[in-house]
DNA sequence: GCCGTTTTCGGCCCGACTGTTTTCAGTCG
């Protein structure tokens, strides 16, 4: 549960070493944080087992801040940094066109210490003066700011306290005080990013209950205490409601706080349509509760088909429960493989070998593992002849090893021209060909457009990798036209894929509903940088499943020989 | 500060782009 906080520790170590000019020390720390925030295991747990060497880019030093932060709560090193630079990093990091020098700068000159300073001195129109900083820097933090405001607010990726919630909820469950424990919320939509956990409950005795749930590791403080709802700060970062409930009522207050709220207006709406009444507590005509005990009961008393939480958006859903023609959503156990992932050979950090094993612990059939190309320079991609040597090498281990098949593959840049970063010939020994634009994306969305339409006409696509180019709180989507693209993809054959990588969770689920109307196919991609990362791919389902997309939607779940039989 | 079948020192994540500059620092991917 320290994970969180340790990683953003390190990270603002990073931040002012890099400030300090080293260069080295800031890079190490980084890499550190970036391991602890992707790590699956607490970090408490693997100092118990004497492992923490074994976190990726942990040395001598690093193990003793982070002994340090376990028995002390603070590292030293870090508090003393601190007072030089007390600055919010981690949020200012965020605007697009500030890193720590330029933070470092604004702090030195203006006093600038977090974004609501920085937003001050942006209407003062105080940047500009700042020497370094011209109209054309204000402007565009201006835009980085808005941008920020807009999409980054204080929610968290799903992904990242996924296991977290799983763990703490078992904690409520187990321990025989609530008869009753489940997730509602946003959570439970699995949505890519949450605001807070909504945990509602069943007990016997709500005092008691009350108090150990308040009695817990994770619960650091207490917002609201009442009889029936309790709302705390968890340790994670994030607050979590309790609610408790009549069992009567758990389907009604079930599908009242699973939300959305769009989806809840609408099923009121349709409740008052038959002179009913609809709120947490039931189904109610006048005064009589005709239904509430499970969700199904509620839906179905309404004439509706329960419907999946996933499409809890009123995008349709109602429609189509009453129609009885709601989806058959993929579950994750459908998924067979990933179409995307890095080892060091371009900017991963596991070898070849240690992505394989991973995957095969997870149960998959195949893993595509997916180089950057060339000219993706910062990403050390592959060129041609080290691409050959590399398919060479999987082609070997292929054949002594039939437990999994390690898929060719290239995550590719689709150059500035529209052209293809590698030749074609060998494209066409590649088993999955990604193609991305990462680099030179400029605003003008036809010259956007057709740049990817004519990588798609190449015929040499497999897949379009996260295509809307999003990154959540950072960056807005690429401007794209969409239909031409959807269209493009139909006409060569061209899946989309479904980028599970939380910061992308690209496509969008809206987009991937729109881009059912077509007909192609889905990829999903966890976009692994290390072994952890693996795990992504689930929320890559999360976002098809959001997306009403059917098991025969996603190739993925389609076994290797049925994809590339040869 | 980390890391090593190039192992205890000397490499590590480089090159394009932007905006501010007059020769380059900072950011981004």
């Amino acid at each position: 549960m320290t994970n969180r906080e340790l990683a953003s520790l390190f990270q603002d170590l990073a931040d002012m070493e890099e400030i300090e000019g080293n260069r080295w020390e800031s890079l190490a720390y980084g890499k550190v944080a970036l391991s602890i925030a992707t790590l699956v295991e607490d970090v408490g747990e693997l100092r118990k087992k004497d492992s923490l060497r074994n976190i990726e880019g942990v040395g001598a030093a690093i193990e003793k801040k982070i002994i340090e932060y376990l028995e002390t709560g603070h590292i030293e090193k870090h508090v003393k940094m601190k007072e030089k630079y007390p600055i919010d990093f981690p949020s200012l990091r965020n605007i697009q066109g500030l890193g720590p020098k330029r933070i470092a700068l604004l702090h030195r000159e203006l006093g600038i210490k977090n974004v609501d300073d920085l937003e001050k001195a942006l209407e003062e129109g105080a940047i500009s003066s700042v020497p370094g900083f011209g109209k054309k820097s204000e402007e565009s933090l201006r835009r980085s700011l808005e941008v920020h405001r807009r999409t980054g607010s204080n929610r968290l990726f799903l992904a990242l306290v996924y296991d977290d919630i799983h763990r703490f909820l078992s904690k409520v469950r187990d321990n025989g005080y609530f008869l009753k424990a489940d997730i509602a919320g946003s959570t439970r939509r699995n949505r890519e990013t949450i605001g807070d956990i909504d945990i509602l409950a069943v007990c016997t005795d709500n005092a008691k209950c009350t108090e150990f749930f308040l009695s817990l590791d994770e619960v650091e403080d207490v917002v609201v205490r009442g009889e029936t709802k309790v709302s705390v700060r968890l340790s994670y970062g994030i607050n979590c409601d309790l609610r408790i409930v009549d069992p009567e009522s758990y389907g009604a207050a079930m599908q009242y706080f699973t939300g959305s709220k769009e989806h809840n207006i609408k099923m009121r709406d349709l409740a008052i349509e038959q002179n009913l009444k609809l709120n947490e507590y039931g189904l109610f005509s006048g005064e009589k509760s005709v239904a509430g005990k499970t969700e199904e009961e509620v839906y179905e008393h309404l004439g509706l088909s329960w419907v999946p939480p996933e499409l809890r958006e009123n995008m349709g859903e109602l429609e189509a429960a009453r129609g009885r023609s709601l989806p058959t959503l993929i579950e994750h156990r459908d998924v067979r493989g990933d179409f995307h992932a890095h080892t060091n050979a371009s900017d991963g950090t596991a070898t070849l070998e240690e992505m394989v094993e991973k995957a095969k612990s997870l149960g998959y059939d195949y893993i595509a593992l997916t180089e950057h190309s060339a000219s993706l320079r910062i990403a050390n991609g592959l060129d041609e002849k080290r691409f050959n040597e590399r398919n060479v090498e999987i082609d070997k281990i292929n054949e002594s090893d039939r437990s999994i098949r390690i898929l060719k593959g290239v995550e590719l840049e689709i150059r500035k021209d529209g052209t293809l970063d590698l030749p074609y010939k060998l494209l066409e020994e590649m088993d999955v060909v990604v193609g991305a634009l990462h680099q030179w994306v400029g605003d003008n969305i036809t010259e956007n457009t057709n740049r990817v339409v004519k990588a798609l006409n190449s015929g040499h696509i497999f897949t379009l990798a996260h295509p809307t180019g999003r990154l959540i709180g950072v960056r807005e989507p690429y401007r794209l036209d969409f239909e031409k693209i959807f269209q493009a993809c139909e006409e060569n054959n061209v899946s989309l894929e479904i980028n599970g990588y939380p910061e992308r969770s690209d496509l969008p689920y809206d987009l991937v509903k729109r881009a059912r109307e077509y007909d192609l196919k889905f990829t999903l991609g966890s976009d692994s940088h290390r072994t952890d990362h693996l795990r992504f791919l689930r929320f890559a389902t999360s976002i098809a499943r959001r997306g009403w997309l059917e098991k025969n939607d996603v190739m993925n779940t389609s076994s290797c020989h049925e994809l590339f039989a040869k």
